[in-house]
DNA sequence: TTCCAACTTCAAGGTAGCTTGAAGTCAAGC
DNA sequence: GCTTGACTTCAAGCTACCTTGAAGTTGGAA
């Protein structure tokens, strides 16, 4: 398994541009793997590399280590990912990333016009609705989140 | 400074969908500020709803208590905000909203043909680069992160 | 006037995502 | 063969952003 192209974990750092002991910490939550040397050195292979800035892009857009563990794990285990892998990766993070463009494009747009214009803490606002009319109706809350509805009163703590 | 429409601070999580314990927290941190009763009980202003929303519509574009504080420190101390205080700040805004959706939308577009054509550890990517050339001219490192360059080598930690 | 949910403070705990430090081992150049 | 920097593990620490729990107080309705 070992080629000449190996990585040491300081090379895929310098190459990567993440620290080592993210890399570990990375290893440690199955994101990434290594095989050893037989002084027990890391190594990686060059698709580490990929995987890393995978990780990275996807941190970057918000996502948490977990997702994006479950996301890499739809990659081939045994051998290295083909492009035909990560393009069906990459298609299947597309509404994701869609959704995000949307939701940022919303608040842009709606941040002026509307906590602009003082509608925020009144009717029928598409960015923030505390009416009391709507929250009878179990809808008050922050409409930017997604999925919010259901959680408002979970998130409530006080007795 | 008390007026019949004062909010406590169950009702200001139930109209912001945010947990007493949280509205505590941003009250500790300066980002809310409420007058308290003789019996020593947190009464918001209505304004404070929108702070809230203000708050929250922040952090899920990703920004920090911090900086949301500094923000919002723009605003007037005395009074009630105007709707020219908000729309002030929402303009000041808008450059990094745009950003953010620049940044995601690349994003976005590059993943499929980027990582997905493989072409992710090899030269002249956009969404990353690592290529040992250009790493020469210290531009190594992964180019989503706006102003990465000078930390790639900080980012190390290993000895 | 009594009751109880909603409030109060304070300290500790929790999760995510790492970083730091100690103490020791490996590997590559002189 | 020696030196030294890059590696190893493990435990603890750190920042952000809260949550939880204990122990006590308030306030509005019956």
């Amino acid at each position: 398994m070992e080629t000449a192209h190996d990585l040491t974990i300081g090379q895929l750092a310098d190459r990567s541009g993440v620290a080592t002991s993210a890399l570990r910490y990375y290893e440690e939550r199955k994101l990434i793997r290594s095989h050893r040397t037989t002084g027990n050195q890391r190594r990686y292979a060059q698709a580490t590399l990929r995987r890393v800035a995978f990780i990275r892009a996807a941190q970057n857009v918000g996502l948490s280590l977990d997702e994006i563990g479950a996301a890499l794990a739809s990659l081939p285990e045994g051998r290295t990912p083909t492009k035909r892998d990560w393009h069906q990766l990459s298609r299947e993070w597309r509404p994701r990333l869609d959704e995000q463009v949307e939701r940022l494009v919303r608040l842009r747009d709606k941040l002026d016009g509307c906590i602009g214009c003082g509608c925020l803490s009144l009717k029928a606002c598409a960015l923030y609705n505390p009416d009391d009319e709507l929250r009878a109706e179990g809808t008050g809350g922050v409409l930017l989140e997604p999925g919010h509805d259901r959680d408002v009163r979970a998130r409530r703590t006080g007795r």
